[in-house]
DNA sequence: AGCATGACTGCTT
DNA sequence: TAAGCAGCCATGC
């Protein structure tokens, strides 16, 4: 039995679910928001059951997509509108939850 | 029971 | 900016 519910899952995926396109989130602002213990279980829920999930708009906190698919997410996240640079999100233009104070 | 793995993050060099 | 290191939690062998 798993220490997660099946209750903080849904909300995971919920969260995912509710990523408006042309926006983006990372891995610990969902966890966060789920109330998962680790952003790591995030992973662990979009590889599990992110099928019919957007997954392409999660992200990780470097702004780079995740490894096994960051080709197929970049292209995703770009014909989606999101700024992109250098094969990089640009996370201070498209991240939800956090607003850009500014450089 | 213990060790290794992974679609991660933050801090330090 | 990039690279290295430790912490994190569930899963698989």
């Amino acid at each position: 039995m798993a220490a997660i519910t099946e209750e903080q899952v849904e909300l995971v995926r919920a969260l995912i679910a509710a990523i408006p396109p042309g926006r983006v989130r990372t891995y610990g602002d969902i966890a966060d928001e789920a109330g998962l213990p680790s952003p790591r279980l995030t992973s662990w829920v979009l590889r599990t059951d992110g099928g019919d999930l957007p997954w392409h708009r999660v992200i990780t906190a470097s702004g780079r997509p995740a490894a096994p698919v960051r080709r197929r997410q970049l292209e995703l996240l770009a014909a989606e509108g999101v700024p992109i640079v250098d094969d990089r999100v640009v996370l201070r233009r498209c991240r939800i939850g956090v607003d850009g104070d500014g450089p």
